[in-house]
DNA sequence: GATGAATGAGCCTTCATTCAT
DNA sequence: GATGAATGAAGGCTCATTCAT
């Protein structure tokens, strides 16, 4: 029966009119601001609707963070698909990580939110949920790391730990953009993140 | 003259009574909970009191970040200090980075939630108090690699920058700690840590 | 006219189906979490349906009162039936009274939280139905009571009234029984109710 | 000094202007509407300060509840004081309490709630703070009873029980009262009390 | 007739900030 | 200079009720 299915589409659109509207309140007005009544008036929806379709604020988050990673975790797999040697691949999930934290701010904020927030705030069953998506990434990095090693071009390292700490370093790259206009004026950061990615490549280089 | 002295004196060490509550609120019940009242209620003082001292909670906490920057910074000094070549000098900052994270919880946490949090949540002139108190830190380190340059051990790189790599480097594998229980279970954090330091350094190396 | 009668049989389960899902909400989480969607849920209707079948939240509980109230009322009729002296009678009925409190708690909460709840609660056409049922009983008692009077056992005291006063007596004592942990700690509560039964009855002897 | 002393002086005032506001609330808009807003409305106060006198919802309701508690406990000290048989006290405990629930409504119907609420409503300390008030006005009765047992006006009873039976009764009386427009239409509702005392002293004597 | 998504008023509570004393 | 009572906007959330399908 058509509708069950158009009944079910509806809802799924309307799971992602909510999302949409998250992530612009967040993206417009910051995390702070971010209350369930601006994500209704936004969506134009009313504040019961919201709860109806997302148990409480959390989620919400959570299902942000969660699209975020997908979209990124799509980005860096067409670079597997597309670039050439492990060394090319790290620069480009780079580059892409970069590019990800500027044209989707809304995105990249609220990752960024989760890795500093307080452990308290998201329950332990809720935190594995999102850290499960964190780990996609991670094997895929991991796994340019083991083609590397394979093909001689890197040393016979742990690719896991390795791949954590590439991405360690791109994010704490990324954080000190905040300080753009004090300490890094004058800085041209997006020279100083590629620096940082070589300088983590060279010392992976046998 | 000596009256005025006197009354700046105890004006100084007001403020600093206030900050001292101010962390053991942060300490003990996290950002969420540090509240004004709970700051003044374990300082004894009154509300009030604490606005004639701070304009608002913000300048509160920034003190607190310069705080926790200038405690950091002196241990760092101690150990340019000491250390003797300037490898190990890169090292024991990184681990005493580490060290400060777990035992100056107080003072890392704030630190990393201004890192971490929207841009909006300061004003600019804040900002520009905060990341000054950083730039001591950098320059430290990166004298350290300048040190390495000149003694060739480390190969001809623009020190100010990679100093700030490192500092990114050690930032961002600071918050996937985190992930201790999730994506991490099972791996030993602090040799990741120290891998990553080591995998800077050898990029570093000619 | 087979369709007709059909269809109102079928109406008149449906609500009654309603009514008893609404009296399991009840009985299960209490007046508090009794919302119009649980007893949707449990009945497996839409909340929609509901209101086809009740104008509203209050109708429901009315009519469960109704429903508690001719059950009651059977229960004392089978004795009024059975028993033989007016006397046992009424301590039967009493009986039947802490039994209904106990094993039909669903009902009697309702009866009883009404019973009283501000009188804000109910429109005046409402309360008249309630009460109506109510009568009935009162009726039967007051049978038992003029039963007395002609045999003798009883004095010559208006049936009516003494119903009512034996009511209102057996009411209150129950709602004691909320103090049974404070209060009336150590107590025997059921002994406590027979007497002021038997104290009832005592006064109505000659 | 005078200035602590003025400032508690303030502080005790404005907790029983709140509570006034609460009362009133109460007796003009009926339990479910006593919203906190409303009282702070009705007291001209903000929401806040509300809280800042009361922990919450609850401690109104409790406090205020021990005032009528108190304040029916003080009359019926007066009757004792000034009644003389024990007959004549137990009529006029009984005349005061109808008269309280005429007079005091708001504190009655307080009163009436607490006993009719379900348990979960309040904790179980609070409910025991509640009791103890209720306590008094039984040993109060008690002793009356007491002292018509040795006067030898009663039968040799537990005071302490029939003083519960005697409240259980007057208060299911009153509840009663709801239905004077319905099942008790045409009905002299205070004859119908004072007969119901009439008729529990009546079981009373030997 | 049945449905259940949508609504939004309303609830309790917190807390940064002000200001009269 | 110190105080802390008062404020009230704002937050997250619930639920009786409506109405388009």
């Amino acid at each position: 029966m058509g509708l069950k299915e158009r009944r079910q589409r509806e809802k799924d659109q309307r799971r992602k009119h909510i999302l949409a509207a998250a992530r612009s309140v967040l993206y417009e007005s910051g995390l702070q601001a971010a209350s369930i009544s601006r994500i209704a008036g936004l969506a134009e929806l009313g504040v019961g609707t919201i709860y109806s379709y997302y148990r409480n604020k959390e989620e919400i988050f959570v299902a942000l963070q969660q699209e975020g990673l997908e979209l990124l975790c799509e980005k860096l797999k067409e670079i597997d698909d597309t670039a050439v040697t492990p060394v090319e691949k790290l620069k480009q999930y780079a580059a892409a990580y970069l590019d990800f934290s500027r044209n989707n701010r809304e995105y990249y904020d609220i990752i960024n939110y989760f890795l500093a927030s307080p452990e308290v705030m998201f329950a332990q069953p809720l935190k594995e949920r999102i850290d499960r998506r964190g780990n996609n990434i991670l094997q895929l990095v991991a796994g340019t790391i083991k083609e590397g090693i394979e093909g001689g071009v890197f040393g016979n390292v742990d690719a896991d730990r390795y791949a954590t700490i590439l991405w360690g370093t791109l994010q704490g790259m990324l954080q000190l953009r905040k300080m753009e206009n004090t300490i890094l004026k004058g800085e041209d950061f997006q020279g100083l993140y590629e620096e940082s990615v070589e300088n983590f490549i060279k010392g992976l280089c046998p």
